[in-house]
DNA sequence: GTCTATAGGAAGATAGAC
DNA sequence: GTCTATCTTCCTATAGAC
């Protein structure tokens, strides 16, 4: 087992994905990610020896392997399909800590590295979104076009609810747009 | 009046614009800057003695006084809602370059200026173009508060769609979104 | 007003001790 | 595995000629 290990791998990408959220690809100096993991920029290198694209395609990788656990997995998973929604958008609020983090996925999707090894993934996982929410809702019932239509309405919701809240410094909007989430995506609203 | 001026103020904030709008302020390196507007480092310096804050900052300016022009003013001015909203849509479509330009908001209210100088800016941006929109919704008899939840709405669709866009690598969101905005103003839908 | 040339510092990345 | 010290490159910004 790993031993003499100061952070944890799960913490560390933790910390790490913090920085990138904040102030994106670019923003993310060295200095300010060895502040944040609590490790000097040497020992960041010996476990990222690809250097700031490996710590940031890594922090993607499993800020996606999270989203496939707590949220599509759950998604697709047995019971009514307005408990998995529920669900879904409380594992939301806890991810995004209530609307003060903004998206890896936007703050990736602009990283000036030649020919974006982000952009596959980025797209990927939101196609997998998309899918898994569709799917929810052609379980409730709904027609699939206008299931795939209100799952990518909600995705860029979300994503508008985000900027917007960072935009204007509270985090309000993302609050009541996952208030009314539910509703939108089944149309009961 | 100004001679031997190699790039008009209006074009070179444009040019400008567009590296903020495409890699963000902390990807926005001189060289890149100097480049994209065609004078050299030293030239916009002369320029913007404040250096790429300052550039960044009348980008800014100029963008809200374009949004304030062609956006915002025609929504107040006189005709029937329904071709205001039209007309807008019409702007942001060419505002936005069909989707393939990001917002200047999104791109640079993650600036990691001390205590940004942006984010007064752009969260008043954000307010002057949500009241406008509700103004225009009252005036098409939509009750207030439902006027102001539906442009938020809109307005955090275009930010969405314009991310999810970029984030997919095509356009179709954003026009899609386009399209639909003025009946989901108008609760014409 | 624009340029070439360069200063000064912060950035990403590595070497080698412990 | 983590650290201190260092290297090189790129960045922001300035000096001074034209």
């Amino acid at each position: 087992m790993g031993r003499k290990v100061a952070v944890e791998d799960a913490e560390l990408m933790d910390r790490l994905g913090r920085v990138f959220r904040d102030v994106g690809y670019e923003g993310a100096s060295l200095t300010l990610l060895a502040e944040a993991s609590g490790l000097k920029k040497a020992s960041l290198y010996h476990r990222f020896p690809g250097g700031k694209e490996q710590m940031a395609r890594e922090v993607l990788e499993t800020a996606g392997a999270w989203l496939d656990k707590h949220i599509l997995s759950p998604l697709k998973g047995g019971g009514a399909p307005k408990d998995r929604i529920d669900d879904m958008v409380r594992q939301l609020d806890a991810f995004y800590s209530g609307g003060k983090q903004a998206c890896l996925l936007n703050m990736l999707s602009s990283a000036r590295i030649h020919d974006g090894p982000f952009t596959d993934l980025i797209r990927q996982t939101f196609d997998a979104w998309i899918e898994a929410l569709t799917a929810v809702l052609t379980d409730a019932g709904v027609n699939r076009t206008i299931a795939r239509k209100r799952a990518e309405r909600g995705v860029m919701m979300l994503q508008g609810s985000l900027v917007f809240s960072r935009g204007v410094g509270t985090t309000r909007p993302f609050r009541s747009f996952l208030k009314s989430l539910p509703g939108d995506l089944l149309g009961t609203a």
